[in-house]
DNA sequence: AATGAATGAGTCTTCATTCAT
DNA sequence: TATGAATGAAGACTCATTCAT
């Protein structure tokens, strides 16, 4: 008779892992995120990291993949209760910068920092990338109903600009002491709501 | 005989240093930029950075004043043809982003990368928060006029939101494939024409 | 009642752990023959190789050992065609390095590495220094007879010979590209064939 | 004025480092010769061997060179003695193997090591390959004028002889305990001997 | 017998910094 | 000022071995 294989516990160390590494890079940056560090954070002995991952990037990479996931949830929690084309705008503006029980500055700080690394890890970089893309094309789609039939080509341009704004709003929101804490999501709705209405009569 | 003292070329090598760093760190990282690699590409004995440099850090600080002092060169040429409030705002914009003859790529990826070196050095921070700071005083102060006396106090909003539209161009722009080269410059000023409108009868 | 004792699989599992340690080795050296891959190739869990073997050192014993029989069973099977003294030496020597279908490359590289790994691990050195000597004097035994009483005393000395010449020819068999493939028997038979003559009248 | 340049002292440095691994791994193999345990047989720091060598293959490469160049000074101080065709060919047979005051065991052992790491290391296989094909050339050039003419064509194949000859007398030297110890250099002049007249009437 | 997760010592390598010259 | 060798403390990663199940 086969032995009933035991259920297999490595999604959960993935998690405990990305977990650690996302706590211990919010407060000591990639570089001080070493292997040691990671393993401490998260209780398990410096040999499980190389067990359940391949290496030190693709824990990164599957941060990324988990930020990813996160603001997808958070954005589709607030899209439920949107009653409008203009507050379902609202509710992805805030999936990304608004305080509240759901707001997470250790993953902010990470994503700050997961766009540097991406810079000269190719790895890192398509997942990074990827995720930039998909969240301009969600504003795009966000915005395009909120624009007159003769607006719609703008559409795309009025997302960077809010795109831009919000990864913007993350540097200075990371760095504290700049802009106060919270300025971010009124600004992106005042923001949104100025490009919207430019043009119109 | 006393031998006549050289004159210190300190300062000349310096500045050798720090645009190494720049170099190196644009295309490697602040992690690939190594003593020894800055030093090689500066075409000094790696002894010499630390005559120089009480340490690597002091480098990187020192770039970090040499982005603000470059950018703020590049805003005083093209303020002084300015000829009204609002062209002078577009100079400020400019400066920081538009593409010609004075833009420097691998300024911007410093720039970057130092937000996130910032996090956790607090001698880099202390700069790299004086310069946001000023960016985000000048930007206030060239707002105001062209607001209406009845929105004064809305200039240092309208500036940080056009700050973090300016940082965030910088990172889809460092990140590259994301948003077109060269949107930059057109977006800032949709949005800065938005913003001042905004609210206008 | 009692379960059925199920029967050993031991011998079973010991063979099939040696020939993933050949197959591995051949490939990628002693070093490269981590008890991860060697469980791989054997489709064997990593825990396993333990439970069978005490060390990894047990491993290449067992191999050695395994050497040894594999040689004198293609030496057995030659030499039971063999009709005189000198095709019987003829069978020992092909039985070394014959190309044809009993031809194994990965033991030939097995056999070479192991000469390595013996000189600073006793107890392998113990099973090759063994193997050797067992080889010396059926060499010997064999080449006896082919020598005139008067010479029969340089019996082991050509012996001797013709061992290192065969060890040799693995070397350069291994390494390829030295000399040509096949290149080994007709050599040995000239070999044997001089030494015996040399001093006959 | 240009301040001397010092004299680079990594030559010499390289030569320690490459002593050193040539003693520690004919002790404890290549396995064993840790970097750590090189660095200290030298008397350095670790971290300076990696200053003078990119890696620790590459000291390994250089000990194979070095191997090269110490058994050919070997052979041309016997050949400057030699008086005839035969003399020359014994001069290099007893360069490889003959005990004396020259004889040096490590390099032995380290020669056997070397032939099974280039199995899988391309780069040192490339310097070992070259080593043997230049032994066997030179073993060729000798072996030519001893053959009367209508034999020329044969001195390739037993200048294949007397290599496989001489590399399998290593490995039983280094193996001790399996023939005599000086056993080779009779051995090879016996084995040359035999293959020169073979044949002749 | 078997599994596969867990352990932790050990490996090579990198690097900021120091130092004798 | 300048050189380049030297130092030694990390760093990421590997791996034989152990262990609970």
């Amino acid at each position: 008779m086969e032995p009933m294989p035991r259920p297999s516990n490595t999604e959960h160390r993935r998690g405990q892992i990305v977990s650690a590494l996302r706590q211990v890079m919010a407060s000591g940056g990639y570089d001080g995120a070493s292997t040691a560090a990671i393993a401490a954070a998260a209780g398990l002995a410096p040999g499980l990291l190389h067990y359940h991952f391949g290496s030190k990037e693709e824990i990164l990479i599957a941060l990324a993949e988990e930020l990813g996931v996160a603001l997808r949830a958070r954005y589709e929690k607030r899209a439920a209760r949107a009653k409008s084309d203009w507050e379902r705008l609202v509710a992805l503006l805030d999936a990304h910068v608004a305080l509240g029980p759901d707001a997470d500055r250790d993953s902010v700080v990470c994503w700050v920092m997961l766009g540097t690394e991406a810079l000269r890890k190719p790895d890192v970089r398509n997942v990074v990338e990827r995720l930039y893309r998909e969240r301009l094309a969600e504003l795009t789609r966000l915005v395009e109903p909120l624009l007159s039939g003769s607006r719609r080509s703008e559409a795309s341009g009025i997302a960077a600009a809010l795109l831009s704004a919000i990864e913007g709003a993350y540097q200075l929101d990371v760095l504290g002491r700049i802009a106060p804490r919270g300025f971010a999501a009124p600004m992106l709705r005042t923001l949104a709501r100025a490009l919207l209405a430019e043009g119109e009569s």
